[in-house]
DNA sequence: AAGCAAGATGTTAGCGCTAACGAAGCCGAG
DNA sequence: CTCGGCTTCGTTAGCGCTAACATCTTGCTT
């Protein structure tokens, strides 16, 4: 298959070529209708320059190009010289498809969002973005709204047919995590889970430490009568954060309710707060994230009752908006963009074969103090 | 941890078949050192079907197989089935390099994301997402925190290299966008711009509308002295929402005040609260999006100041907390989901080479009424 | 019955790259 | 000097697919 080039070819290595300055590529002239063709000899081709053109303008072979490009030895420092200028001059790139075909590595990752395009997973996502480009991967994302079975098989399998070399899942659902593992793709998962799915490889911030120091925090205050408002059943994380609480309850000898659960969103924690505002007992509250704390300060409000006088309230999270609410929620902020990090790194432990660094799913969130939280009436009449 | 798997593989229909299921691809067998090579007839072969194996089993040729899988003409229907049927059994699916590179198109665009990730932006992204996909094109990301020239141009130019057909920008400042068309990728550049920016193809929600919009909402209560909390100056959001707040305050022959200006930050919006509630005129705040808004009722909160009662507010975007902010912030609904949508149909329409549907860029938001705004104590008294 | 247009398939080239091997040129040792 | 052993480079095969064409069947027309 001989590609049609040679023409001028071969051992011309012409340093005094008569086209001084190339046709400077970059903008491959999409309209350009064809206007250059019937010079024949050694004109530079008219698309977007191969490998060989590089190769013919330096004066050497295809395989020496690469061999450059692919930083290996046994290339001589002035070919090497040569040919990065042709690479330079002719502004060549290399093509990823013939890249990955010959190489039979994609170079991509995949990555699933599913779900809302909460504070959360979004900073998660943009961290791994940025970790995964720095490991020399693309990122191939898919997101959707929903997270159902179907539509996340779809998702693994159009991945899947794309050759990444992993798939990434951030979604804290257990179900999703399960529908992944059910799948097989045949390539390696890693999935945010703060429980323990076997067979997935997974990464996490320490949900459960998080919720024992906000917890230790209202107890710490004074507080004995604590509610708590936790996320949705299937979400992994809210059980290890209404594990977190729960432990942390009853270390300290104190009653442990039934926690009302919620979505996350803030209709829920408003609902909530309806039903808590009866509570004749309770002094404090942890909700599990700070939007639904955002809801239950609202139906507090409208019901009368003072934040923290009457009652403390302390979410989880720490978004943006969290200082500014009424009053400044005391909340776990959480190192969402240091997870996104952590996932890329276990990508790349799989991707070599490497057991995982196991102290890498334990970013425990920091509390952060405002003023919600404040000792109960009782403790300080 | 090459994943065991298989062994139940499950869907493997032929029974009857020597080996039932095919080695599994994805994990591209590292220990498995050549265990089954002297089996020259009709064996199925190790790593990941092709598009041979496929016609083999088929008994066609692989040109046939190709035809089926791009559902061209002139293949005998009972042939299509036994090729299906082959493809089906040996779970084939193209190489995605392989295509790419004979059809010298990638199938993939790719989108840039810059900045914080904030709920429109992240919502728009979803969208795209979302309709790139129905398009059947895969979406290659790059998000990145900050978005200054250097960060820009590399983004584009590892974009550009890795052959996508397009690049969307999701960030609304000036300077990205002109960063970006400054660069000349040689590919088509679409971005979210609700001004007009030459050379570069651009889509957005109609800001100018939905700022005059709230803006009369407010007059119409019968406020007469409104300020203005602006976005960031390199922002051509907000330079839109500016300039339709200022005609309309225009319009109606009010006094026009300089803005102030924030960084859409809920910080900035408590900053600007604190200026503000030292004018005595003031009846009402167009604030350009919700977070400052937030930022700012928290000010005037502390400063004792009531909304709507001394003063009105209204925000813009209506983010999913909006509704629960101390009073549920009256505001603009903006479709994000929608410019999504635009923004692939754009693309599409530019990859095509037909002129952009105009009327896609005049998505305008919505009112929402809710509790920030009410008519002036003068006007009420 | 011969002729011919479709229709149905197969063959042959690439697409642009990497992998594996092979061929020079240059060195000091024997 | 002559021969192995480096280093440096070139050649030859694919990777798995699509695009053109070439080829072989059919079914009808005349």
């Amino acid at each position: 298959m001989g590609r049609t080039d040679d023409s001028g070819r071969a051992d011309a290595p012409e340093p005094e070529s008569p086209e001084p300055a190339p046709p400077e590529p970059g903008s491959p002239e999409p309209a350009q209708a064809e206007p250059a063709p019937p010079d024949s000899a050694q004109a530079e081709p008219a698309g977007v320059p191969t490998m060989f053109d590089v190769a013919r303008r330096a004066g050497v072979s295809h395989q020496t190009v690469s061999r450059v490009l692919n930083d290996l030895t046994g290339v001589a420092a002035s070919t090497k010289l040569r040919v990065e200028q042709a690479i330079a001059e002719l502004n060549y790139t290399p093509s990823p498809a013939a890249r990955a075909m010959a190489k039979r590595r994609s170079g991509s990752i995949g990555l699933i969002q599913a779900g809302r395009p909460d504070y959360g997973p979004s900073s998660a996502a943009l961290g791994f973005n940025e970790a995964a480009r720095a490991a020399g991967f693309t990122v191939s994302q898919t997101s959707m709204r929903t997270l159902d079975a179907d539509t996340l098989t779809q998702a693994v399998h159009r991945l899947a047919l794309q050759r990444v070399e992993a798939i990434v899942l951030i979604s804290g659902e257990r179900e999703a995590v399960e529908v992944l593992r059910g799948i097989q793709a045949g390539l390696p998962l890693v999935a945010v889970a703060s429980e323990d799915e076997p067979g997935t490889h997974r990464v996490s911030l320490d949900q459960y430490a998080g919720a024992r120091l906000a917890t230790e925090h209202l107890i710490g205050l004074g507080h004995r009568e604590i509610r708590q408002v936790a996320g949705p059943s299937d979400s992994m994380d809210a059980a290890e954060r209404r594990r977190g609480f729960a432990d942390a309850i009853r270390e300290h000898g104190l009653v442990l309710h039934d926690p009302i659960v919620g979505d996350w969103m803030p209709p829920s924690g408003h609902a909530a707060g309806e039903l808590l505002r009866t509570d004749p007992e309770m002094t404090a509250v942890f909700v599990s994230n700070d939007q639904m704390s955002l809801g239950l300060l609202a139906a507090f409000r409208s019901a009368g009752l003072l934040v923290p006088e009457d009652v403390s309230v302390i979410g989880f999270d720490d978004i943006p908006e969290a200082a500014y609410f009424a009053p400044p929620l005391t909340t776990m902020r959480q190192d969402f963009d240091g997870l996104g990090r952590d996932i890329m790194a276990t990508v790349l432990d799989v991707l070599r074969d490497e057991p995982t660094a196991p102290d890498r799913t334990a970013r425990v969130p920091e509390l952060v103090v405002r003023e919600s939280t404040a000792p109960p009436r009782t403790a300080a009449p």
